[in-house]
DNA sequence: ATATATACCTAAGAAAATTATGTATATAAA
DNA sequence: TTTATATACATAATTTTCTTAGGTATATAT
């Protein structure tokens, strides 16, 4: 797990990029995509993200299909046009800004 | 200029790094080299530099020395062995997490 | 029975920034 | 000469964003 400051402010390019690829996800899904994909490292909490994904929805770049699974609810969130778009500026940004922060801080193009 | 949200928690890993590699820095000189080191588009604020400053000094891994320039008073900052350790494994984490965000944002190892 | 996983949600508080404001000197431009 | 910009520090109110903690409820594994 990284440094709880180090996480903030991606919160929503990591949301509309994840839903930009897929057709539909819920919230649930979405953090165990992350912690997956991550190995642990990037770990969403539903308190950041239930609020984050309502904002996003209030906002017109997320929709919202609710279904029945057995007796629970779960609420499928889908990208909008508008989100799309949004999604490729955000990502793009923050290639932009990885960019700058590698050269500021000195680091090689391509470690890891 | 980024988006506020994306400069969230970088502010003491960019600090901490430009004082690493310089042997003193006063605030307004760190201000006007991130400006340039990054073509303007990271520009610290002064509501939150200095603050993080005082913090860091706090903290021990900065000490300060105040010289009088003209009449103009100019509070030079340098890091402390401790400070040196700190920025170090700052920036390691930052690499790691920027390898960790390419590769769940879909970027190319080495764009730009 | 109990713990863990699934699945949603909100609210209080903390953290970190922005925005606004204040003080003061030096210098360049109108 | 007065006005704007640059230098140089600082704090305070507010906003944004996240953590922590709590709440509800079902399903499954121990």
């Amino acid at each position: 797990m990284y440094s709880s400051e180090l996480i903030k402010g991606t919160l929503k390019t990591i949301i509309l990029k994840l839903l930009s690829d897929s057709d539909e996800m819920y919230g649930y899904e979405l953090t165990q995509r992350v912690k997956e994909l991550t190995g642990g490292k990037i770990q969403l909490t539903e308190g950041a993200l239930y609020p984050t994904l309502h904002a996003l929805e209030a906002q017109g770049v997320l929709s919202t299909n609710v279904v029945n699974v057995g007796n629970r609810i779960r609420k499928y969130y889908s990208i909008t046009p508008t989100g799309k778009q949004l999604a490729n500026d955000k990502v793009n940004e923050y290639a932009d800004f990885i960019h700058t922060m590698t050269f500021l801080l000195g680091l090689k193009p391509n470690m890891g």
